[in-house]
DNA sequence: ATAATATTGTTGTAAATGCAACACATAAAA
DNA sequence: TTTTATGTGTTGCATTTACAACAATATTAT
């Protein structure tokens, strides 16, 4: 019938469908677990934590979300205690930057383990040079796709 | 500081990221178009092309939208006279078929012809290789998770 | 036969998301 | 100096999404 290609075998298409899977097994372990933070408030930690001093609309740009978003899930984790934010400079600009708390190292080191203990659980799917292939690969494209896409963040 | 491997290193985390790109190059790409339909919708059209007689809830399943969200796709592509719906019975179990509509047909068409010039304007990032590896990796991927994460649809 | 279970689709609702508009401060240009 | 442009963050709103509850029907168990 359609001899063209379809939408539906091109790469976008699938990889939206593989991140389906990805981020809904991180969403029903993270409740599975009952950990007091989200998937994407642990990925927020995690990335503060690797960019000391980091002002909010760097971060937004690293987890890809945009700066209202970005900026309510710092709200959050600031309700819950787990982050404090200050008022500092960036080449003489008012920004705001964050640092996480005693209690959110706590939750994040317990979170972090607690994790990894279940992860291991789950039955190895890919070979670590698939897994390496694959990482190298989805980088090289979103390289590539940084030129072309705009991000609005 | 973190000797453990980062979350945001993870493989999980970088489809994610990865997909974000591919996802807004599309939504991007149809607003520009000035398409009377949606990626989403498009998408959907397309899978229904593919699988003949096929039922709400099956494609609920190849789109891995919910039920809700997949009849609510529908609605739309029925609204804009692309879809007709009916009623038929699957394992003597009632349900609800569609067909793509002449209009439909000429619509997808019309958006596919744009959409392939248009992508093909934008440079090459991956070779044929490597996107083939990544596209076989990503399946091989989602059959494995299917066993370990429950869709609810 | 009756009750319990399962399948399909719809409705309602809360949460997440994206985007535009705004406020504020600084840098650059006139 | 005054105006214009740029960078940062917040607010509001519309859309998307996920999830639970429900209705209707069919299957299975008791």
């Amino acid at each position: 019938m359609y001899k063209t290609k379809h939408f539906t075998d091109s790469l976008f298409y699938q990889m939206e469908l593989t991140a389906k899977y990805c981020r809904s097994l991180g969403v029903q372990v993270f409740a599975k677990l009952n950990f007091p933070i989200t998937v994407d408030e642990y990925s927020a930690m995690d990335v503060i934590m690797l960019h000391d001093g980091i002002c909010q609309r760097e971060l937004a740009k690293l987890i890809l979300k945009d700066r209202a978003n970005t900026g309510r899930i710092l709200n959050t984790l600031e309700e819950k205690g787990y982050i404090e934010r200050f008022v500092d400079t960036k080449n003489k600009r008012l920004v705001r930057k964050m640092i996480i708390t005693d209690d959110g190292k706590k939750i994040f080191k317990k979170a972090s383990d607690i994790l990894k203990e279940h992860l291991s659980s789950i039955p190895k799917i890919l070979t670590d040079e698939e897994k390496e292939t694959l990482k190298n690969t989805m980088k090289k494209l979103r390289e590539g796709l940084k030129q072309e896409v705009e991000m609005k963040i």
